[in-house]
DNA sequence: GAGTGGTCTAGACCACGCA
DNA sequence: GCGTGGTCTAGACCACTCT
């Protein structure tokens, strides 16, 4: 009487297409069969396969091009930096990072971790440290979470691409659809002062992300040092 | 052969719509007709109206309730702070801020503050200056540049209310639907100290937002400077 | 011209809120 | 039980891309 127990086919449709692309059956950059085709295969109406490809072009899973046919997105390091790597020059260009001073080390999850990523206390994670710079200067440091079981052998990959994003999408089928922040300002601690080129005390914004899967595993932590005095941080909210 | 001079029927119903709105055929917190009167009414079918309305729903300028009926958003101070006031508790609750400490003024636009919100030089702007607390303590200084052409006799409405949006919606028929906004850290300086009881360089969060009208004017430039010492800054992306 | 996604229509039935 | 929005279907035509 309480659990709604009522699931549109839209949804399930979503679901489906979710799980199959996941599963790799389609690959990033490749065609899925068009509307009328899914819509047979599937057993529901070519509208009903609309209404959940429309979903799925909203959580940008996929893109649809008039036309050509609809493409399983690809998380290529402009798209996935721009949508996740918000520090942005004084005229709005929006920065691209690359990375270095890398470590990558496997531990157990310090409580607080734990809690972020809704594991159980302990569990083995990767942890990921390494200094963003634009334009040869450094402006951020970022400690990253990451639950070994979702990302097993990720240690083998390194050097870590500068999008880490695209590496969980292609090596894990791990598609991050949304994160949540919290950001504070923070002044420079003696670590920051070693990898960032600012003096003890200088503003720092400090910005503590939860990404999540498009299946609503929270499947990343990190924890963002940047310094804001020649990049600013822009968001947009509708 | 260049502009598209092409425009879905759904968009021009749902322009249509906003317009009848912004005019006050419907208030705030009232009921649109249904679906199908839309439908009769504009000569189009009931599934176009449905389109626009789902887009406006998805916009905020109204509320849709199964079985009851659409109904003009009302921008009450929950929800617009909810929305647009970022400030949250540790525990993940949102923080519902009251104002205090409030000047307005009317005064030529700076060239800055013209630039941003696409102003020629000199206009004439109200300028409110405020100080915001959550749990009776100060928590952010918020200085708000207003077109005086959008908002007439705007300071005739002192004390102002706690959600300006709503004021804005209510009075002017102007309904805030999106905002970009830059984010920095900095250090407090004197003015700071006098309003938040921080000391002297200890870091802020600097928020510098221009809110967008749901007709895509630049309404409002605002830079908030928040301590954020107890609160955090929360944001999701998509 | 063929094939794709985008728009638009008309009509049926379902879930919800309320009297 | 009635009226509302929500879902689902089937079919037509339009705009875009490529050959």
């Amino acid at each position: 009487m309480d659990s709604p127990q009522y699931r549109p086919l839209y949804s399930q449709v979503y679901e489906a297409l979710v799980r199959r692309i996941a599963d790799g059956e389609w690959q990033p950059g490749q065609a899925l069969p068009s509307e009328q085709a899914l819509a047979m295969q599937l057993g529901v109406s070519q509208g009903t396969v609309r209404k959940a490809l429309d979903a799925l072009a909203l959580d940008k899973v996929i893109d649809r091009r008039q036309g050509k046919g609809t493409y399983v997105a690809e998380l290529t390091q402009e798209r996935s930096l721009f949508r996740f790597f918000r520090l942005t020059r004084p005229d709005g260009q929006r920065a691209v990072p690359t990375s270095g001073d890398e470590s990558i080390k496997r531990r157990h999850a310090r409580s607080s971790e734990a809690k972020a990523l809704e594991l159980p206390e302990g569990v083995d994670v990767f942890e990921i440290i390494r200094t963003r710079f634009v334009d040869e200067r450094p402006v951020a440091i970022e400690r990253i979470i990451l639950p070994e079981a979702y990302f097993p052998g990720l240690d083998q990959h390194s050097p870590l691409p500068n999008a880490l994003y695209a590496l969980y999408q292609r090596e894990y089928r791990i598609n991050i659809v949304s994160a949540n922040e919290k950001l504070r300002a923070d002044v420079a601690r003696r670590d920051d002062v070693k990898r960032l080129s600012v003096e003890l005390g200088a503003p720092l914004l400090q910005v503590e992300r939860v990404a999540l899967a498009v299946d609503g595993r929270r499947v990343e932590w990190r924890l963002s040092r940047c310094d804001t005095s020649t990049l600013s941080y822009d968001v947009t909210f509708t």
